[in-house]
DNA sequence: TCTGGGGTCCTAGGACCC
DNA sequence: TCTGGGGTCCTAGGACCC
């Protein structure tokens, strides 16, 4: 039996935790440059006018009359309130997959000292105490089932009281019948159009359709799905996370730049963040790719966009190796005469560092001998990010940074931020 | 003025090998 | 008249997730 936690509306949840005075009220959770609405806790979703990835210029009006209480996104915070859940959680069991920031499955098929409805709320009640996150608990033979149950323990809340298992026929069958085919995981937008055409609705009548149709129509993918809803167990449990097969960041600036120096910065910032992801895994990568792009929903402006991708010399994880090559990638990519809107990075063909192979007509590559990178990464772990950088960073993030003007303090990461509970 | 960011998995088709 | 059969590797694009 999988048990899958998952925090109720986790960021505006994160934000509440540490506001006492807003529980009970609505609160809403904006994406980087507060561009549009990412998190809503209940009460906002229940206002009807504030639809979810809506861009915050056209519903702002209804934020202000309806008193929400807006944040821009504060990552910090939430990972590490995600840590804590994850923690809390793997008291329960040795096998915890933790699928997303707020979400995990659990394996509770050893529990045989009490039932599992009962360790369910266990669960949700330390989470609670310890955190103060609310969740709901989904128990069930299969994943797709204990996804299906999650969502069935949220819904007549006065009834299931956040903990819902299937673990009867009957039940599978009412959970089955109960859910629109487009609620289930892994059945999105594209799927759910070509069911309804064929007069598929429900969760359940998906699982009478014959397997050939939905190999056919929905690949493998769909076959999996088809199995677990039907209680048969098909998609892997994954204790170990694999090493990430790219790595990539791309952020919208806070304003359009025109001037390649200072895109330079920004994309010099961005190999800094997914060069030291590459190094905490131990891993190099080969290939490096770098795009540039305008605003595609501009009108007035005239629209360009390229990328390019370079096979690197040796593999590896380098920062300053990686800015360089960047540098010279974006140069070939670059036009003047625009106003862009983003730069990303994404490192790709990642192998361990210990399967690198060397050039015969090069020297060593510095990550394998010297002591640079580690001082590097050692001091921005103590001292905070970006202690010590590249001067190829430069010192103008303020003029390109995204815009957060409504972000929280980091409660739980920085002294200077702490709570103040009387002053 | 203003529209997120980071992922995974699968398939088809092209180019190539013997 | 008549042109095999078995593979690999890579990429782009689609669909989905949070």
């Amino acid at each position: 039996m999988i048990a899958l936690v998952d925090c109720n509306s986790f960021y505006a949840t994160c934000e509440q935790v540490f506001r006492p005075d807003l529980w009970g009220k609505p609160v809403v959770v904006l994406s980087n440059n507060d561009g549009c609405v990412i998190a809503a806790n209940k009460e906002a979703k229940a206002i009807s006018e504030i639809p979810m990835f809506e861009p915050v210029f056209k519903i702002k009006k209804q934020l202000i009359q309806n008193n929400v209480t807006f944040f821009s996104s504060n990552y910090t915070l939430y990972g590490e309130m995600s840590q804590r859940v994850m923690n809390i959680l793997s008291a329960f069991s040795p096998q915890v997959e933790i699928y997303s920031i707020d979400e995990a499955f659990v394996d509770v098929s050893g529990i045989k000292h009490l039932s599992l409805n009962s360790y369910g709320h266990q669960m949700k009640d330390r989470i609670f105490q310890y955190t103060g996150l609310p969740v709901g608990v989904g128990i069930a033979p299969t994943k797709v089932l204990a996804k299906l149950a999650n969502k069935i323990s949220k819904k007549r809340v006065s009834e299931n009281k956040g903990v819902f298992v299937i673990d009867t026929e009957k039940k599978r069958i009412e959970a089955l019948q109960w859910a629109d085919v487009k609620t289930v995981w892994g059945i999105g937008g594209k799927h759910a159009k070509r069911l309804k055409n064929i007069g598929v609705f429900t969760a359940y009548e998906f699982t009478m359709l014959p397997e050939e149709w939905v190999r056919k129509n929905m690949t493998v993918v769909g076959v999996r799905i088809w199995k677990e809803l039907k209680g048969i167990p098909s998609i892997e449990f994954k204790t170990m996370p694999k090493p990430k097969q790219g790595i990539g960041t791309a952020k919208s600036f806070g304003k359009k730049l025109e001037d390649l120096g200072m895109i330079q910065e920004a994309c010099s910032y961005y190999i800094s963040e997914v060069s030291e992801v590459l190094r905490n895994q131990k891993s190099c990568a080969t290939y490096l790719q770098v795009f540039l792009h305008t605003n595609y929903f501009s009108d007035r402006d005239k629209q360009y966009s390229n990328s390019i991708t370079v096979t690197l010399p040796i593999p590896t994880c380098d920062t300053f190796a990686l800015i360089s090559e960047a540098k010279k990638a974006l140069d070939a990519i670059y036009k003047p005469g625009y106003r862009y809107k983003k730069v990303g990075v994404c490192l790709s063909g990642i192998i361990p560092r210990e399967y690198v192979q060397g050039n015969l007509f090069l020297p060593p590559p510095r990550w394998n001998k010297g002591e640079l990178l580690s001082t590097f990464d050692a001091i921005n772990r103590k001292y905070g990010k970006s202690t010590v950088f590249s001067g190829l960073v430069g010192t103008r993030v303020k003029e390109w940074e995204l815009i957060k003007e409504d972000r929280s303090p980091r409660y739980t990461t920085q002294w200077g931020e702490l709570l103040r509970v009387r002053s």
